[in-house]
DNA sequence: GTCTATATCATGATAGAC
DNA sequence: GTCTATCATGATATAGAC
């Protein structure tokens, strides 16, 4: 996944640097010299290989998401096959779109943390060319995984679903690129936030305001009319 | 609260400006000249009266901040009064923190909602000197909220509240925030995000983080030797 | 207090030698 | 493919007239 510092090749020299870069500085802050002179490359070499920055942002994304979310939909898959077309367990299906991805985000080693507090913050970014192939990137995976839940949730209006899906998101992404925001909440106690503690307390606070009891806005819509249904 | 356009101080309408493009294009791709250019001042009138584009920003969140953050208090306060010395109840607490402001956010035309998704924003953004006096001004609020939750649920180790206070400070700041991410999620039927929809469906979907089932780790931590309980 | 004008610097990008 | 040198632009900040 990752190409290794060993590889000798300028390439990916740049994209390496710039993950690293860009998640410690942010998009803006990070610039062209700080990531040709960490990757110990010519200034030049971004503009040759990638065109422009915005380009090597692009295709840093690229590189971590596609497999990312491929990763999901196989994770998905494999659930699916062992249900053999009954619904599946909310919690399947949260483990496999989160929960993967929080394993992603305890690979420190590979980089793979960096990547996903950089990527949670993106979501929120302002700039719209990032969240525009962002949104692009994501809608296969989405639309499965939406399709996945309403399916194991017949109870749940539809838009109370998108609505909790939208709140998980915040909670995982804040959850791990927060963790210099952590310190906002804790004084000193919780330095031991290792990956599979993160992972067993996320997830159950996710599927806790999953399931959480339905607020009247929706028990009364879906109670009468029922117009979430009518909605493709 | 928020400088009225008719009050023509020159100090109001920057920091109005400000606000409302930092907001739009997030703190580092703003210009000083952006900012006074929609304030209609000079471009020499920030420097004159605040000294640096870092301390507009500060002093632009300082504005907002501390109101809401007394706020937060002052319903605290007020369901304490209520109580009598007995613990509060959960949701009395996400009401206070959370439900103040989620209302702020939904004050449009007072700016209050742009201020909120660029705070949410915020809270993540690796610049030091913001991260570093948003933890300033949060402080002496954190500690009472996180005084009231432990004594609220006393069967819930302390690590495992302050978890969950961090992960439902992500839910609500990119349920504001993310109002453009929630496109990520959502094909357009969800345009009718108004105020009181998204404040009822956070509110319970934090509730149901907060009052989920314990973790295991947690679960087995609290059972047998209760470190949690030692720390201060 | 508010303006014009400007100093100083760093950015992304490119041209052209090797 | 990689370098040096350089461009045009736009940034923050300041000096000094009014």
């Amino acid at each position: 996944m990752t190409e290794t510092e060993a590889r000798n090749d300028t390439r990916a020299r740049i994209l390496d640097a710039a993950e690293l870069l860009f998640t410690a500085h942010g998009l803006e802050t990070t610039t062209l010299r700080m990531i040709t002179g960490e990757a110990r490359v010519n200034l030049a070499a971004v503009n040759y290989h990638f065109g422009s920055k915005e380009a090597l942002i692009e295709e840093m994304f690229r590189r971590r998401l596609t497999w990312l979310n491929e990763e999901r939909l196989r994770a998905l898959e494999r659930f699916e096959a062992m249900a053999q077309g009954a619904p599946l367990k909310p919690h399947q299906i949260v483990e496999a779109f989160f929960g993967v991805a929080i394993r992603m985000a305890a690979d420190v080693d590979g980089g793979g943390r960096d990547f996903m507090r950089l990527l949670g913050r993106t979501y929120t970014e302002p700039s719209d060319f990032v969240r525009g192939f962002l949104a692009e990137e994501y809608a296969a995976v989405i639309a499965r995984f939406k399709a996945a839940l309403i399916k194991a949730l017949p109870d749940v209006p539809r838009a109370e679903i998108l609505w909790r899906f939208h709140f998980m998101l915040g909670a995982m992404s804040y959850a791990i690129s927060g963790a210099d925001a952590l310190h906002i909440v804790d004084d000193g106690t919780l330095a031991d936030a290792d990956a599979e503690v993160l992972y067993t307390r996320l997830m159950s606070f996710l599927i806790g305001g999953l399931r959480a009891p339905l607020p009247e806005i929706s028990v009364r819509h879906s109670a009468k009319k029922s117009r979430y249904k009518k909605a493709a």
